[in-house]
DNA sequence: TAAGTGTACTATTATAAATAATACAGCTAT
DNA sequence: ATAGCTGTATTATTTATAATAGTACACTTA
């Protein structure tokens, strides 16, 4: 669920934090749900608590989650609007890149059509 | 020219390698031109020359450039097709992604249309 | 009260980038 | 030939930061 690679130059705090990120832009992880406490992912991962701590103080300061002293961390509403915008933005920029570069837009365009469609992440609700 | 970001968390030399790539895509280095000396562009940018030396080897590995000993290092025969491999790979993997979040293909297929033009990096040929 | 929660703090270790200082071999122009 | 460029290679050192380790504190729940 949580996996990670240890071998990666992107810290384990951060790859975390994208981690839980992409569960909840997946649906994976709705608003409420529990995460699990510092010290057991911790422990689940092989890794310190304090990389852990870190990753959840990030996610906290970013709104993605929010924390109940004593009672653990939840996922907070989803900033869908947020998320969206961010998503755009990578894009954006992939696509200006390309277009830099001299390809079409029309290549892109046709690509774009051509993608597999999402698979059944988002528990299937998209028929 | 070479400018890079001494406060960035990627490495100088990866820095100076995607600029390499950069400015090859965009044209501004073409075939045969000569790069600056390690030596020269490590004082250019206040930098450690095994850092240039570093950014030269990775760069002649992967076939961007080539060196003549004794002589310098020149861009090699750009390989057009590698980087435009390049490109709609990272162009296919961001619109996935806003795809796997729900975001729908007409959305993403309008916004293509809406991006600016390329600016006049290459030369200003593409009237 | 006991056990679990997040948080805070300091100190230490590990890793990798960057620096520093040389040395070597090939080319070029004088 | 020689001086001054080139790239390359090597070793040691410094620096930055991620990660670890250990501890303590305040809060909540059973």
């Amino acid at each position: 669920m949580f996996d990670i690679d240890l071998m990666s130059r992107v810290p384990i705090y951060e790859q975390l934090y994208r981690k839980v990120v992409e569960l909840v832009i997946k649906g994976v992880l709705t608003e409420q749900d529990k995460l699990p406490s510092v010290r057991s992912l911790a422990t689940e991962l092989s890794v310190n608590p304090n990389t852990v701590a870190k990753a959840y103080a990030l996610l906290e300061r970013d709104g993605i989650i929010h924390t109940l002293a004593g009672r653990g961390s939840f996922v907070a509403k989803p900033d869908a609007a947020l998320i969206e915008q961010h998503l755009l933005a990578e894009f954006d920029t992939a696509a200006e890149h390309a277009l830099d570069a001299g390809i079409s837009r029309a290549t892109l365009t046709e690509r774009l059509q051509t993608l597999t469609e999402p698979t059944g992440t988002k528990e299937d609700n998209n028929v």
